[in-house]
DNA sequence: TCCGCGAATTGATTTCGATCAAATCGGCGC
DNA sequence: GCGCCGATTTGATCGAAATCAATTCGCGGA
């Protein structure tokens, strides 16, 4: 695995905030309207395409961001380059890690995407005065925790075959949560992320999609295009129930 | 792995809960005194012997609960029996996840413990009306969150020797924050509590002990007395660095 | 002090996923 | 449509950890 560290391809639109408001959740749901035309002064529109690093680890974290649109990773990687994505985040998810001065990891677009940045100060100084705010923020941080911990038993005790269905399920769930029965999505992830994602080789996520491919569980057209016919049969392959 | 599910084995001494305050963190810290004279009519403390089960996964959670003494460890299990400890809380953490009807693991005693208990809706209350208590319990949160991450990549991508030095990197730095040189404490765990933290087996655990042993990165006496002449060779066996 | 029993270690063998290596796919520019 | 190149798949082999199987350790009770 080699380190790359693509430049930052963005084009910076001004942008009023309040335009999250309306269309995400994000932060911006629990600030007044005076507060929102001022966090509007500080923030910033960027559009982003994949694989653009958005803080790296243990960086100084200039900013923070509402993902608008796209898929944001965060890894952290041990000094010989092995890697392990430890978080995926989706629009309207709140990106950033208040009250820390350094990123406890590095933050990429898995897939294009849109953030609205705003200067950490600015928010950090919005929590203090703003009870609904922080209990927004708090509210995301038990859901990241509980995701983060569930992804710990997938990763400490699933097999291959196992850990890639449960992807698939997390996916498929995320994108489609009410649907019982079949579901169709584009994988947000290169096999490469797949892997890093899992604790898994790239050729081990091949194969066992190969295998789900074969056993019927899933169809795969051009790479990304995935149907799921059933989702209690990937439920049943991820080990679940 | 069976499912065993020991008794609880405790005798209630209800206390007044200031007690917590003067000395420990906890949520106490952050109320008024009238609040904690409120709290203290509902709390209880109680005295657990290892091994008793606080709260079972997916369990309604009667009461939330700050660990006075001793460790507790948060785990998740498979249907088939395969279980992961997804965290280790210590003296002074909160136990509990707020605004969730039902737990989403079970948390056990690792260690005899004293925990200091009140009931879920006592403390929702309080957060509601009490911005300094929530953001306490989103600071931890927020703690949790980045050791949890940390663990993902333990998991993920590290060895089974690798695995084996972090989680005792873990407990010595913990124990022993400031310590540069050599470290001497007890491991809270049992060996089947480390693989199952690990997301190792009993016996790989064991035969890892006994390389860090013969390499002189350890000693250990009586399985749980364990001497780091040198933390950072541990560190390094841990492959930080 | 000796016994009993669960916890931990050690040994032999198997297995699953990693690694090394090659072929094939698929999107894109010309 | 053709060729290029990175992404993905497929194949062969290796190796680390799991599994199966005995011991050995160490603590508590008789």
């Amino acid at each position: 695995m080699d380190m790359q560290r693509k430049d930052i391809h963005s084009s910076e639109i001004p942008v009023v905030c309040r335009a999250c408001e309306a269309r995400h959740g994000g932060v911006c749901g629990a600030l007044s309207p005076e507060q929102l035309v001022e966090l509007s002064k500080h923030s910033t529109r960027k559009r982003l395409v994949a694989g653009t690093e958005v803080v790296g680890q243990g960086e100084d974290m200039g900013a923070f961001a509402n993902i608008m649109r796209g898929v944001v990773k965060l890894t952290r990687m041990m000094p010989d380059g092995r890697q392990q994505i430890v978080g995926l985040q989706f629009a309207p998810d709140f990106l950033g890690r208040p009250f820390a001065e350094e990123s406890p990891h590095s933050a990429e677009t898995a897939t294009d995407a849109e953030i609205c940045t705003f200067p950490r100060q600015m928010l950090e100084r919005l929590v203090g005065r703003t009870p609904d705010l922080e209990h927004k923020l708090y509210q995301q941080s038990l859901k990241e925790l509980d995701e983060a911990r569930d992804w710990m038993l997938t990763l400490g005790r699933k097999n291959a075959q196992e850990k890639v269905a449960s992807f698939l399920f997390l996916i498929a769930t995320h994108y489609d949560p009410e649907t019982v029965d079949g579901s169709v999505f584009d994988l947000p992830l290169s096999r490469a992320d797949i892997a890093d994602f899992l604790g898994l080789t790239i050729e081990t996520v091949s194969r066992q999609f190969t295998r789900l491919r074969k056993d019927g569980v899933i169809q795969i057209e051009n790479n990304r295009h995935v149907i799921v016919p059933d989702i209690e049969r990937l439920q049943h392959s991820a080990g679940i129930d």
